[in-house]
DNA sequence: ATGGTTGAACCTCAA
């Protein structure tokens, strides 16, 4: 069983890179982030050609968040508690129907911060603070449980390619590096650092600068398993050849794979 | 050198 999260950019732009990605590996649920689209607008009956169900939480210009599964969704959810003002689409999730029993899952997309100086730093630290209420509230369930997305955090310095150049960055910035820590305190772990302890790899790599080609990237992008799911994992990779192609999105997805 | 790239929508913002 696997489970992947992607960054599209675009799902406009990237869907020919995702249906061919969807034939190809056939990850059972895949978690979207930035889809830049309306609900209207999003491409369901293509992906629902594939034996997709969905659970899209669209929104014009920027964010919109999405679920795909191979199995029946339940419990759809979207957005978080905690701020009535906050009408950003950045968050849904649902219950997997999977014949051994159910895993919940979620696609989250953190708001990046812009710089530590501008009023969407706060935003950042406010809106981890209520993913980790709402997490509180899941992991209580005892069930297997994976929050993906991305996170815009890198959490530690084997995180980013050249940690003294990002020094100040909000990416890898004490105040929200804690606010991850404090979400993982809940009992949640990160299936790619689970299974792979001290790989230097990355998830993200920035447009300006050739970032890529210069291999100066950042692992921002998560899975985030309860100990139910943990206890089934058995592996976890970064799909980084889905950044070299022709008009790539700036992240790679991450992916994990379970026994269950 | 305070740049550079991409996407959506608009003539600029967010990442």
């Amino acid at each position: 069983m696997k489970i992947a999260t992607w960054n599209v950019n675009s799902i406009k732009v990237r869907l020919p890179q995702l249906l061919e990605w969807l034939r190809r590996d056939q990850p059972e649920v895949v978690l979207l982030q930035e889809l830049k689209c309306v609900d209207e607008a999003f491409p369901a009956i293509e992906i629902e050609e594939l034996g997709y169900n969905l659970a899209v939480h669209g929104q014009k210009t920027y964010n919109g968040v999405a679920i795909l599964s191979r199995y029946r969704l339940d419990d759809i959810r979207k957005g978080l508690d905690g701020d009535d003002t906050d009408l950003q689409a950045r968050y849904v999730e649902a219950v997997v129907n999977v014949p051994q029993g159910a895993i919940r899952v979620a696609s989250v997309y953190v708001p990046n911060g812009q710089d530590v100086t501008s009023d969407k730093f706060p935003y950042k630290l406010r809106f981890l603070g209520r993913l980790h209420d709402h997490i509180r509230t899941l992991v209580s369930y005892d069930e297997m449980l994976v929050v993906g997305g991305d996170y815009n955090i890198a959490p530690a310095d084997i995180d980013v390619h050249h940690p003294k150049k990002w020094d100040g960055s909000v990416l890898m910035h004490d105040n929200v590096r804690r606010a991850l820590r404090r979400i993982a305190n809940l009992g949640l772990m990160d299936a790619f650092r689970v299974c792979h302890p001290d790989s230097p790899e990355f998830s993200w790599w920035d447009y300006r600068g050739s970032g890529f080609e210069r291999e100066e990237g950042l692992r921002i992008d998560h899975l985030l398993i309860s100990p139910q799911a943990a206890d089934k994992l058995k592996a976890s990779h970064i799909e980084k050849a889905m950044r070299a192609v022709e008009k790539a999105s700036d992240h790679a997805p991450v992916v994990a794979e379970f026994t269950l």
